[in-house]
DNA sequence: ACGACTTTGTGCAAACGTTCACAAGGGCGT
DNA sequence: ACGCCCTTGTGAACGTTTGCACAAAGTCGT
């Protein structure tokens, strides 16, 4: 990840976990236009959209003083500002390559339209699939990465197909001037400086998940209380180091080796 | 998203950014031992991981010392260490609600199975997709859910539904004694404490890859004087040139065309 | 017109996360 | 057995993010 000199741009550089939570605002002050609300509250936003009110107002301090003292925001003022902040206010063609049943769902997807982005090509390589129409799109040929991607001036493409032809594709939509890439395939692209990558893996979400789970029902069976204690305790209780670390494991060679495709 | 307490546990407290990493650590583990490769230093799986190498050195380091100094990690071993950390030791029943494009392609996801996780029951309250077929799973009704998940001691749950059924289903879940979510819905889930959400938000994080790319080429252009000019308009919201046909134009439509059990 | 009340915007400090740099420790050749 | 070389594990410095608490700045009622 390529740091950004943020100040050296001219730009005041927003943190990146403001710019990642905007998005979040975004669709809470949506909610609240589509309900005619004109104007809110810096505590009734945070609550829509989960997050302290405190945290919002620094982040919302970042594009500019676009509240009222005593007041709240104005919610359609602030939809236009955080849309153009984070380049809303323009159109995005995208390129999706992989129609499976994830590039069909992305294509169905509306909150992608109704965000400016709008779906430029949906590519597969798969014979059966080119030339069927799915989400008022026709499924072209994956040959025709190059050609969808620079007739339409497209610098954001979708990875959604299965993680060994992952590379393969990034590297030709690279190739072809895509300089923003999502990517849904569980694999590590490796691209060149300057090629924005962002990763959406459904099973490292389980996973994360099951961590936690698991270290519910470890705590459950150990003392019965409800985690309502959020502010008792303090920093580590010692050293730990090794719960369960018996050496005498062979590590058991099951070790399913099965390739994961989307 | 509310904090999470790490340490107030008891265990060690590994640090949440540390668990996070640990599902593409054993990805790019499993990888290797599917290369029959024995060992690896901290250098060569940060890079297959695409992390900086002390990085991964000291979030292993909460896991306990796994390495040998001179030598690396035991490929093996560390993917027990790491699924054992992860809970991934014991199979997961995960109960799918909604079997619309992304429930099918969540069903037909090869990176669950592999990783523990096994699909319990896959519910859709869509009359025409009750009783079908989906990898395996014969789509049962929504009005099922908590049968589903008590019968099988459930804990995880995965929403795959539109954003307007997601918070009911959520309760729904809840209620059932589901206390670890994944959320695909565009919305933002209120659940009571000690019940563990994770979204996954499709839109959002293009909205980011917008940001970035919007800001590479203001600065390509060189010549924009950030937005003391501010005051001037006031934009109305309601039209976001959206020229593609897509159905949903509502600002928040949902993930997919079918409605589940309201 | 003015004071009471409300809510924003922000300085500050603590918590958290990342990176550097190097000592500690183990294998390997001789 | 010894010393060299390699890699881990970690203390310490640095940067980022969060949350508190409050002054600044506006509105509203009288």
């Amino acid at each position: 990840m390529p740091r950004r000199p943020a100040s050296a741009t001219g730009s005041p550089g927003i943190p990146e976990a403001t710019i990642a939570r905007l998005p979040v605002y975004l669709r809470a002050l949506y909610a609240l236009a589509d309900r005619s609300i004109a104007t809110v509250s810096s505590d009734e936003l945070a609550a829509a959209a989960g997050v302290n009110s405190a945290k919002l107002r620094k982040d919302l301090s970042h594009l500019g003083s676009y509240g009222t003292r005593g007041v709240g925001y104005d919610v359609e003022y602030l939809v236009y500002q955080v849309s153009r902040e984070l380049g809303l206010t323009q159109d995005w063609p995208v390129v999706i390559v992989g129609a499976g049943n994830l590039g069909r769902a992305l294509a169905n997807y509306g909150g992608f339209a109704s965000r400016g982005f709008r779906i430029a090509a949906l590519l597969d390589c798969d014979p059966a699939v080119v030339g069927t129409e799915i989400a008022q799109h026709t499924v072209r040929s994956a040959a025709e990465i190059e050609d969808a991607v620079s007739s339409h001036g497209v610098s954001i493409g979708v990875i959604a197909t299965p993680a060994a032809s992952a590379q393969h594709v990034c590297d030709r939509l690279v190739a072809a001037g895509v300089t923003s890439i999502l990517n849904f395939a569980p694999v590590v692209l490796n691209v060149p400086s300057g090629v924005d990558v962002r990763k959406v893996d459904l099973s490292i979400e389980l996973q994360i998940l099951a961590f936690h789970a698991q270290r519910r029902t470890v705590v459950a069976s150990s003392s019965e209380q409800s985690w309502q204690a959020r502010r008792a305790r303090r920093k580590t209780i010692g050293e730990f180091a090794d719960s369960g670390g018996a050496d005498g494991l062979d590590a058991d060679t099951g070790v399913e080796a099965q390739a994961v495709g989307t």
